[in-house]
DNA sequence: TCCTTATGTGTAACCGATTACACACTTAGA
DNA sequence: TCTAAGTGTGTAATCGGTTACACATAAGGA
């Protein structure tokens, strides 16, 4: 491997004038400059980051902390993470933290370890006591917080807009898939069609699933049928819960959306392969990611002094779990 | 930061103590070990991983190079390595290289510079010299080399099983979807398709996507139905290929499977949730993630000295875009 | 002309670990 | 009793960068 002191010999200067030459940083003459440069593409030297972090206390990576990646959510964050972070020369050290604290505390100890710039945490319903007294700046994706810098999509809005769409749409007897009760993000889709329903005076049920799995949706769709088989609507609390509600309604005959509407949650690229289309409330992941990215490294460069929440908009993605309308008011 | 001084000052004793304790080499009197053990616990003193990689040269960190995380196969392969590399307490550091060169260099050189351990590639139709003259070794994934060690599925049989069910269950004229030419993945899946096809005797037409991506499927999907209208099975070279060619289907209201008969390939979640469920032929996502990660452990253990390759197999998943027949062999 | 400031460069300390080497002390065998 | 091997520990070099500081020279102002 070339080191800085391979070019400083092969140029005949000091390693600190390379390293100034490198860095852009304190007085190097133009012809030296040059020199250098003209040395380092004939070495085809790349400075060693590990020897530049361990005295700087920083690297170039991030943490990128996931609930799971094999959930269809997660790669859009991610990539939109990874996106934005690459164009600022930055690298992603990812963790599935499965929401599992102690996998959480695990990784979170291997960022420390590493000199991580900063973090970012998609992780749910975990104490929030880890993410504290740490070097580098934490964002959280996909969560609210009071301490914390966060990106979020507006839950309460987007439960709001799916009562509405379903109500809108016909639908008398409603039933409410409610996520996993730990998680803020789900509990705030879930309350907003909860206040839209009770707004319009519209009747519902409700059904809570453990986890945002499909094996766990699946059981609820089962129950669900069972036990409210006059349910005319199903306002899930995810696109892979409304899959699995779908799914046994086509299993037992049930015409999607004559008999059944369905709206989902998410939007997640499965949902328009789904038949029929899945209508739902689109939560702009990848945008959620590069926004997330940004704010980290604004607060890196100390743009911003507090933390900032940014809230993204949701939108009703019109596909054919859901009935046609005529005025689109 | 705490630091291995603080902990040998603390202790009364040197750092190489310490270091030696820390790692169990070397002679440390038992007594010796753990008073430093202790002090490590009051200290909560972490090794700092990148003075350790900057001396060894090795750090704890692996690279992981996909073409894109938003492809559902790959999500898989993913946790697979993970939870392996995990367990062997290795991190990952993940870059999508988008199938492009420019960016698959720019991580390996991110690699480097950090001195990862070893990488996993799943890149594909990439020139191999970027893996030359590395100093640590690559293993790839989803991927046939003669140079490499590799960890792929048996695509040559996968397409031949393709090809045998749909024939078994009826279909005379049939339409492979070809994925794109240069990945030989996919090539290997089609060519076994093809010679079953031909040793049968069966009259079959083929549709060449560009790429793995829904968007091109679709437009394959349309055409294929306007090409070859009496088409009455499809063989897909995956399964978001699969996918679009139902969801065309369905529109054009041909039923499926009693007019068209559908085989996806590779087994992604997504799969079961279509609606019918996709009949497809799986390939060992998550296992082969696994098995990549166990042989890079190996190479780095030394414990094996020439290049390997392992094939896992792929199986049928009959669900219900093919017709039942009754005999099971 | 003298002093201050700007420019350009080199020496050496430093970041936090690992380890080669030196040294001291036991213990066992001849 | 002497020596060799085994045990236990410390000092200092090392990994490959960055930067504080020192120093030399040139330029500009009084």
């Amino acid at each position: 491997m070339t080191t800085i002191r391979d070019v400083a010999k092969r140029a005949g200067v000091s390693v600190a004038t390379v390293s100034r030459a490198l860095n852009g940083k304190g007085y190097v003459h133009e012809d030296t400059r040059k020199l250098i440069d003209k040395t380092i593409k004939e070495l085809s030297y790349k400075p060693n980051e590990v020897a530049r972090s361990l005295y700087k206390k920083k690297s170039r990576l991030i943490g990128l902390l996931l609930p799971d990646i094999r959930n269809p959510f997660f790669p859009e964050l991610a990539r939109g993470v990874e996106d934005e972070m690459q164009e600022h020369d930055f690298r992603l050290i990812i963790g599935n933290a499965d929401e599992n604290p102690k996998k959480e505390i695990s990784y979170i100890e291997t960022f420390k370890q590493n000199n991580v710039t900063g973090v970012i945490s998609a992780t749910n319903q975990t104490e929030m006591k880890h993410f504290e007294d740490l070097s580098f700046p934490v964002v959280f994706l996909d969560r609210t917080s009071n301490h914390y810098p966060s990106v979020y999509a507006d839950g309460l809005a987007g439960g709001k807009m799916a009562a509405r769409e379903m109500i809108r749409r016909g639908s008398k007897r409603i039933c409410l898939l409610r996520g996993p009760v730990e998680l803020k993000t789900a509990q705030d889709r879930f309350k907003g069609a909860i206040d839209e329903l009770c707004n319009f005076n519209i009747n519902f049920n409700v059904m809570t699933t453990a986890s945002f799995t499909f094996a766990d949706a699946e059981k609820a769709a089962a129950e669900l049928f069972e036990k409210f088989p006059e349910t005319d609507g199903v306002i899930a609390s995810n696109d892979l819960g409304a899959a699995a509600i779908l799914h046994e309604a086509l299993k037992r005959g049930i015409s999607v959306p004559e008999e059944l509407q369905i709206i989902g949650y998410d939007d997640i690229p499965l949902s328009r392969l789904l038949f029929p289309p899945l209508s739902t409330i689109r939560q702009p992941a990848y945008d959620m990611g590069r926004e997330a990215a940004k704010l980290l490294i604004q607060l890196l460069d100390g743009e911003i002094s507090e933390h900032k929440n940014i809230q993204l908009p949701v939108r009703f993605i019109e596909r054919q779990t859901t009935r046609k309308v005529e005025n689109n008011g």
